[in-house]
DNA sequence: ATCAATGTGTACCAAAAAAGTATACAATGA
DNA sequence: TCATTGTATACTTTTTTGGTACACATTGAT
């Protein structure tokens, strides 16, 4: 990664469609994530295509989530709106090793980063909106059985 | 995070001072890691200012590690080059959060994010240059008791 | 039917970060 | 004393991020 701004505005979104479990208007989800109504739309369109939410225009449109709650993790999201998630540039898919002229786990030292890698993004699959967003359910509830 | 391209290059430096266990001059760091000699004497410099490596002037001069490579972490050098590793922005030290205003750990999912964050770090604490360079240690090894 | 409300598509713009280069200078050892 | 090697500072370019603009397409209420 490193997880870009969008894909913050993007899980806060989520949540607040979680939480409410209603579809709601581009203005509304703008006003309560604190962003441009703009700038809101533009990351819905993303989770449109992602079919992460689903839409409907005209009067009394707006977006709700395509799936249950407990179905949608932060890897999702995350992949969804900033791509691949990788912590090192040498890690993503077409990139290539400016050292070995190969791509992933050519050096040591990336088949090392891998492995971390791939334990972040294990944890971030395990982090449910629904989680997220039931007041009964603490970070550490969350976060103990990583 | 994510780990940039120059901390990468750095921990390549890194390993080559360890391995040749020598001094060596700007030119041949460059030529075994591919890079100009201009930016790895930038690089080199960092190492430096952090204390990393200590650096000789004049004829015969050049670069050897500061200290013993089993006392220096991927850690280390990373933050060195890159500041401190964060996998998100909005746990950065100085970095406001925009829904809540406050900083890291305002908000539910940037805590969440914060326990992911501690234990990257962790990691990468855990690997040594020592192991890195030597033939003996394999990726295994080094990752099993992450 | 019609029109206001609401999302769509595409393109553009600006700021910040990352990646790399240039130049003039300072120290040192042969 | 001068070639060799690092230092300091500043600049340039490219990529990524974060965000905006505008003309258009649907659709529900009246």
């Amino acid at each position: 990664m490193r997880i870009t701004q969008e894909a913050d505005y993007a899980i806060r979104i989520a949540c607040l469609l979680a939480e409410r479990d209603q579809t709601l208007d581009a203005n509304t989800i703008a006003e309560a994530c604190c962003i441009t109504q703009r700038f809101a739309l533009k990351i819905l369109r993303k989770m449109v295509l992602g079919d992460l939410v689903c839409s409907f225009k005209g009067a009394n449109g707006g977006y709700r989530l395509e799936r249950d709650a407990k179905d949608i993790t932060l890897k999702d999201i995350i992949e969804l709106i900033d791509g691949e998630i990788t912590i090192s540039r040498c890690l993503s898919e077409d990139h290539v090793c400016s050292k070995t002229g190969e791509n992933k786990g050519a050096c040591f030292v990336h088949r090392v980063f891998n492995v971390i890698n791939r334990d972040v993004v294990k944890k971030l699959e395990k982090v449910t909106l629904a989680a997220l967003v039931d007041p009964d359910v603490s970070v550490e509830d969350i976060t103990k059985n990583f």
